[in-house]
DNA sequence: TTTATTTACGACAACGTTGTCGTAGGTTTT
DNA sequence: AAAACCTACGACAACGTTGTCGTAAATAAA
């Protein structure tokens, strides 16, 4: 059933029933009935390709993440989903496994019109940018949100990482730290950097002199993640508090500490960034900052669309940031008896 | 940059360059090596859009599935997602909420080629199937995972439901329950059901009476559920073992016992289908029923892929039937200290 | 009444690609 | 040497829709 038999049965010209079908001025009201009525017994409705092609307009948009096995890009998906819904728009889902590679292939299927605009948060090894610069250049509408990168100026949504890193420290501080480890996830990536500068501002606030020894660079490679949790808790003069970037380390870290028998949080405390629902029930309940995951994604959605229809130029780039909540639990807590 | 100002650039006709491009017997190799070094030089792609449009193939797969707030379908999208890379197929996701309109508007939407085959996990409303036979009629490939439903005959992808619904009860028994109660999520899931009637036939199979009293309906209605499981609880006779449907009952039942300190597991056992990581460092650790959801995911995307490719009638339905492992954690542990 | 304007519709040309068909020139078969 | 057959390419018609333009008939302005 296309446009052309639909126009027949209500004798009409083919071109009269597609404008009668967009409502267009040009046809009476009486016919756009008989039309809107006829569509409906026939079940037409248009060919999604056909019209996409001829618009050049896929009403697609394209998310691009590191993992979906995460409870921080699930509610994101969430909110980008609720907004692509409202608007009518179809959402595509790339992987990237932390994997530049792979990221770089993506941004490469995704020049040529087959979405209106791409919501990225970059994989951890993203170094370079070119094949953002591509995307940029090629005018397809972008924003970046949670981990991002300076060089293409896109619009950004992120959380106040800086400010939480201070925070966390100085939580940690406050219960009685006085040698705190730093877990980061990648030297690349804007989180891991903001939330490290965070933790070195607090540090200095507090006039603790920073230890790079206590500075543990943590990647995607979990068994080395391990191997490097492992060797700092094994140090002689160890950590009393670990501020992990990313909860899959603070996890990490849960699990080396049952092994070394370590108990938490009376010899070390423990604080990440974390979005899972399961953070109180953990033994000890985990004291997180936890980033508003949903709204992110609805206000990177909602940016991105703005792009979309305006067609803005882009000049200001938007630059949202929300903020992140701590939630102090036992894993912190400085008067937990043993 | 199209096929017309590559083949100018190049001295050929326009047939001749889409022929080279994808490697047509028709044209020699010397042309060939030309048009495709041009092609690279020019940095030609073709446009999707128009070559979608033309073979009314979309080169995308949808993945309807009733939330990714979850550690269950979080890895099943990374599972779809893999091989469809493999294959060179883009993943739409679309979410229902639960909601069986929402499942229906998006079925609606599905219908006109704008997918080539669609996965799906029905949402816990869904009762009715008109709109998935709908599907069926249209001849869209379309294969279920996980949540299914009998009606329209396409393959599915399960897990042995029915037989950790017994393995998960008896644990219980084994462990010295006497009256166990069981957390349903809907009447209409299959999953659901399968996990019941599992449950049902291990009470006859070791002579307890089963008591309807001790079967809670539960559905997506969160504030409703901890009512009903704080009513359960709060009873004269109260149950000594919960078997949970989901995980997210198993949770708000941790956070029920935590308000009427009960103790798990010495008051009330605890065992559920999860797909956490966390749960072995839940307070305490939780036995759980997990299910291979990345698997899963690959295998459901593997039969999708069949029906798309073989366009295969469909005639031996084809329905794979996956292992869930049980895992004996602290909150089904008989001898636990208090 | 004549001329300008609006209303409501039809004709038609794109959009970029793919696949069928036609064919000139060369090669093999009889 | 004629007939049959490849080889390698070009012409062209789709695919279904959208938007521009043209134009009768109806209405309004002169």
């Amino acid at each position: 059933m296309n446009l052309k038999q639909l126009a027949k049965e209500l004798n009409l010209s083919f071109s009269t029933v597609s404008k009668a079908l967009r409502d267009s001025h040009e046809i009476s009201t009486d016919t756009k009935k008989r039309v809107l009525a006829k569509a409906k017994e026939l079940n037409y409705q248009v060919n999604p390709l056909a019209s996409s092609f001829r618009k050049q307009k896929s009403l697609t948009i394209a998310v691009v993440i590191p993992e979906v096995v995460n409870d921080f890009f699930g509610p994101v998906i969430n909110g980008i989903e609720s907004i692509a819904q409202e608007k009518g728009y179809h959402v595509l889902i790339y992987l990237t496994h932390e994997d530049m590679q792979k990221e770089v292939a993506i941004t490469q299927l995704l020049q040529n019109g087959r979405v209106d605009g791409i919501m990225m948060s970059l994989s951890e090894q993203t170094s370079e940018t070119t094949h953002l610069e591509a995307l940029k250049e090629k005018g397809i509408p972008l924003v970046f949100f949670d981990r991002t990168v300076d060089q293409p100026d896109a619009p950004k949504v992120t959380t106040d990482d800086y400010n939480c890193g201070i925070k966390a420290t100085e939580h940690l501080i406050e219960n009685g730290c006085k040698q705190i480890a730093f877990l980061s996830i990648s030297q690349h990536l804007s989180i891991s950097n903001k939330r490290m500068n965070g933790y070195l501002e607090a540090l200095k606030k507090n006039n603790i002199k920073s230890d790079s020894a206590l500075l543990v660079s943590c990647d995607s490679h979990d068994a080395k993640n391990n191997e490097r949790i492992q060797e700092l808790l094994k140090r002689e003069n160890r950590p009393d508090g670990i501020f992990a970037s990313v909860e899959k380390l603070a996890i990490s870290t849960y699990k080396i500490c049952e092994a070394l028998r370590l108990n938490i949080p009376n010899d070390v405390k423990i604080i990440t960034f974390s979005n899972s629902y399961t953070a109180p029930f953990l033994n000890p309940s985990l004291t997180t900052v936890t980033q508003p995951a949903y709204e992110m994604g609805r206000e990177a959605a909602a940016v991105l669309f703005k792009l979309i229809e305006k067609k803005k130029p882009a000049s200001p780039m938007e630059n949202i940031v929300l903020n992140s909540v701590l939630i102090a639990r036992n894993s912190t807590k400085s008067e937990l008896a043993r």
